[in-house]
DNA sequence: CTTGTTTTTTTGACCACTCAAAACGCTGGC
DNA sequence: GCCAGCGTTTTGAGTGGTCAAAAAAACAAG
């Protein structure tokens, strides 16, 4: 009943992101991805989890891994929505940087309350998304998920736009930022060369951009509305 | 060398408001004042003030009590700075009620970064002051200590302004506003009653206000500029 | 002074979280 | 079907912060 400490914040939301990242949601976390992702050996994982479980917050099957109950999700939900109304907060309120404010939304996430929380997201607007395009789950704990596809599975030629960026590196978000590639800016895929690890896109002012494969698969893109 | 964890923050702050609020600051804060203030028994306070010594943050006198060391004044300075720039930022941007901000702020003053802070700081414009008239340090540590009157030290009849609140409970605060007793509030003092235990004070509107001498104590007064 | 009260310190224990390293269980290759 | 290798769990220990209760020091008063 005690409120979760920060620590446990942290396991469930990163469960929940392994969770939402892996193909078949719903799938157990193998414990060592979750270690890693928390920066903790895997032996503090384990007995960390186990107490998890002990309050029903997590399914934990022994050498198989773990799994959010609806209990957990919902809390996990509700810690992401802070970070991400945060974030987004700090861009649109407070003008910084979208690279800067993942790592003060990581601290801040664990400190605001709800109130504060229903405050800005009020003032923002109800926003569906982040700075990083990543969706806002409402005070309930629920989000409406949108599979999109990415740099590297979308069609060539035809016209799209950057609908979200799955990194929250600093360096890639302002490499991203120094060339106009944010949420929202319409793109074209010029070209994929397998061989040469390229996607070359067209991006603001038919400016050619390219990038490799490996951030390619990162930005996530919708096909672009029929202009207005 | 590691960053201070809140726990640290939180036993300074409390020192250095224990030290502002005894007349003769310098002095040594006992051991039971600081347990009580911290929500610790007085054991706990023990242990932790000697681990500050350890660390050259305070000076501790066994059987005693504690001080804090330049180097602990400039960390609590910061902590309050941090505090007070959120209380009226929450005020001031996020439309909170002053009333409820210093929770929020007791949260947040330990998560928040120096660089949030700044962008914050600069946002209000560099403001002197918080929501209850308390000074904000600037970002070395240092700030301006004035010595005001209480609504039952000054004269008479007298206009005075209201400056300062030198109380957090939210309860009191609601009172207060419901009364239009903030900070910048025109005041007048109408008569006090040793006896009865009244200060009767004119205020906004020339309305009547009748408090006890102990809630007057907190409310600070300076000498009313002459009319704009 | 000596006694009784208050305040402070010490001691031993506990909780949450962590690591290092040993022990264990699963799985794939042969 | 066994065994090597890898991921996982267990064990033992440490850190930071806390409390309860016993012991010690300071203080006030007769």
């Amino acid at each position: 009943m005690p409120l979760p400490s920060s620590t446990v914040e942290n396991y469930l939301k990163t469960i929940y992101k392994a969770q939402a990242a892996q193909p078949d949601r719903g799938r157990l976390v193998p414990m060592g991805h979750l270690a890693q992702a928390l920066n903790v050996v895997p032996g503090t994982a384990t007995t960390m989890v186990k107490a998890l479980a002990e309050s029903g917050l997590v399914h934990y099957e022994p050498y198989a891994g773990v799994r959010l109950t609806p209990a957990g999700e919902k809390l996990a939900a509700l810690v992401l929505r802070r970070h991400r109304l945060i974030e987004l907060f700090l861009v649109k309120v407070l003008g910084m940087s979208w690279a800067e404010v993942h790592d003060e939304a990581e601290r801040l996430e664990h400190a605001a309350s709800d109130k504060l929380i229903d405050r800005i997201d009020n003032m923002l607007g109800r926003p569906a998304t982040d700075p990083h395009g990543d969706p806002i789950p409402d005070s309930s704990g629920s989000m409406v998920v949108r599979d999109y596809q990415t740099l590297l599975t979308c069609p060539l030629g035809t016209p799209v736009v950057l609908t979200r960026v799955t990194d929250q590196d600093a360096a890639f978000l302002r490499f991203l930022e120094g060339n106009s590639l944010k949420p929202g800016q319409k793109l074209r895929i010029e070209a994929r060369d397998d061989a040469a690890d390229q996607v070359v896109v067209r991006g603001k002012r038919d400016a050619k951009i390219t990038i490799g494969m490996r951030a390619a698969a990162k930005l996530q893109v919708a096909p672009a509305e029929p202009e207005g």
